[in-house]
This record gives C-alpha cells, sequence and structure tokens, in this order.
DNA sequence: CCGATGTCTTTGACAGGACAATAATTGCAC
DNA sequence: GTGCAATTATTGTCCTGTCAAAGACATCGG
C-alpha cells in the first residue's frame, strides 16, 4: 500500500516535538553556557577552556603527566589539536613536555608548580561559573536525569 | 568563625558528584552527537551543521528569507561570523542576498529553488543522524526531562 | 536641513582546531 | 638480525568562526 508508506514516510520526515526540544535546548544550553565559561576564564586568567581542561586532566593524574595521546583521548581533541594547546601551555611555563625513557616516541605533559597555582586560580572562577550558569539551576534530580540520559548518548551503540 | 567559613570555602571548591557528572554528560554528548551529525553531513552533501542549520531557518521563514542580524541571533553566531557563512552558501547558489527597499542598511538572506532542494535532500541525512545519535536512544520521557531542564538552564537568570 | 548618534552589515586580522602527510621509533614475522 | 607494519607526536595547510574597526545608512533633536 503505497498511501500508508507515504503517510509514514511523511511522519518519519519530521521530528516530534519532544525531539526537536530535547535537541535544541542541548545546543543552546551547551552554547551558552561554554560561552560564558570561556568568557570569564580568558578574562580573569588570559586561559580558554581547552586549556583550563588540560590542567585539569594533568592534576587529577598520578604523577601529573598524562602522554599526550591520552590526554587529547580525554578532552576530546585531535592529535594535533592537543599538540598545540601543549605548546601554548608550555609557552607560559604550565606545563613541560617529558620523553618517556622506555620509548622514545611517547610524550608526556606534565604540569609545573606554576601551572598548578595558576589551576588552583582558575578553577574558583570555573565553579563559580559552572555553579552560577549550569548546575545552580537545576534541582538535584534534573541532574540526576540530565546525567543518566545524556550519558546513554555517549555510551556503546545500543542493539537494533 | 574562621573554622567553620574555611570549611564551607573547601566543600565550595569542589563539584559534587551529581554536578560533575551533569557537565561532563552534557559535554560529552554534544561533543559526539554534533560531530557525527556535522561529518555525515558533509560527506554526503558537502554542508557543514552550521550551513545546513541556516537553510533550516531560512526555510521556516514566511518568506524564505529573513535579515541577517536575525538569521545571527537564532543560529548564535557573531553577525560577521553569519556573513560569511551567507557568502558560502550564496557562492553554491543556495542564497540569495537581498536588499531592503524600505531600509537600505539591512539584507535579507533568501532561500533559492536550489536551496531548498540542497535542504530537503540534506534534511534526510540529518534527521536519520539526529535519531541514530541522540533522540533515538532516549524513551520520551528522557527526553522531556533532558529538554525541560536545559530549557531552564537557557532561561532568563533566576532570582538569587 | 544638519549634525550627532545609533543600527546593520561587511572587512581585516587573527585564533583555534581539524585533516593529511611526515618523521621517528617500536615490535613483530620470518 | 632485517624488513615491514603499527604507533606516537608533530608539522603544513586549511577552514571556520571571533573581535574590533570601518562603511553605509537611518533617525532624531535642534
Amino acid at each position: 500500500m503505497q498511501v500508508s508508506r507515504c503517510y509514514f514516510a511523511a511522519v518519519a520526515e519530521k521530528l516530534t516535538d519532544e525531539e526537536m526540544e530535547a535537541w535544541q535546548a542541548l545546543l543552546h544550553a551547551h552554547e551558552q553556557v561554554t560561552r560564558r565559561l570561556d568568557s570569564e576564564l580568558r578574562e580573569e586568567h588570559g586561559l580558554g577552556l581547552s586549556d583550563y581542561d588540560v590542567l585539569l586532566r594533568l592534576v587529577r593524574a598520578p604523577s601529573l603527566s598524562l602522554r599526550m595521546t591520552e590526554l587529547a583521548q580525554r578532552i576530546m581533541f585531535s592529535p594535533s589539536g592537543l599538540t598545540r594547546v601543549v605548546d601554548r601551555l608550555a609557552g607560559e611555563g604550565l606545563v613541560v613536555r617529558r620523553r618517556d625513557s622506555a620509548d622514545a616516541r611517547v610524550v608526556y605533559a606534565e604540569l609545573t608548580a606554576k601551572g598548578r597555582e595558576k589551576l588552583r586560580a582558575a578553577a574558583r572562577t570555573h565553579l563559580r561559573g559552572i555553579r552560577q550558569h549550569f548546575t545552580g539551576r537545576l534541582t538535584s534530580s534534573q541532574l540526576r536525569n540530565v546525567a543518566s540520559a545524556l550519558q546513554v548518548i555517549t555510551g556503546p551503540h545500543q542493539p537494533h
């Protein structure tokens, strides 16, 4: 029956209101929050959100250092992108590159004392901003709902 | 009492697990979904997500056209950013610039027939992608929860 | 009507990432 | 051991978007 196939095709061509609103909300919220956090961080500390993210990953690592590849994956950057960020940070003395003695291919990015200090200062701005622009506006259960739903998105591709 | 102030300050310096997970999930989900949608759209139609977004806003507008400023706000772009996108799209004949007869400052971007056709084709890819990578993985109530929570984020700054 | 001020768009200069190619090194098959 | 594929990081080149300034026009007060 061509009629019904056309019908379903037509329906399938549009998102439902539910779908559309969720999608729009995701885009809009992400844009607004990251823009604000980034500009606050830049104004107060001269750091971009990516730079902050690198410093944060490093301070959480056991030896204050991580391989470039590992770090790139955690901050969701291309390898070359990370090279450039680390260039910047190393130029400011917030990070140093250290070669691995066992494998001459790998390079570790390591947080310096200056980098730790910078991070400590920037963290105040960032935490304040994240609360002000994001988490502080939601209830505890909204936070849990958002987290669990969006974690499904990034999880493994579900069976058909 | 300095002791308690220190205590609270210390606590305030960290995000709770709830806050952290929601934040991480937002970043991660946005990154993953937009990256996939963008690359699918590029491969199959040579359009970026921003280009698609412009075409979509235009087709929804009553006269298939919108002022540059209006359009820029809707796609959350800087004015100059929009100028560049429209340059691209106009170069491919998907859009034309039209001056306003009443006010010589304003420019309308108007969807061409070719642009409408292109959008129609691209929409299939985009809708499939959005379902596959985002909405299709969530239940109806999850979609509503995500939408309503994230809409709070982008809403007006709430009273203290 | 004129000048000051405000609005809309574009331009110049630049930053921040991505992709593809490259270089250096390792480890494995044989 | 030797050659060959895989891994790791960087570099060249490019694309996309921002900000600040400029240009063109409108509007409003006098």
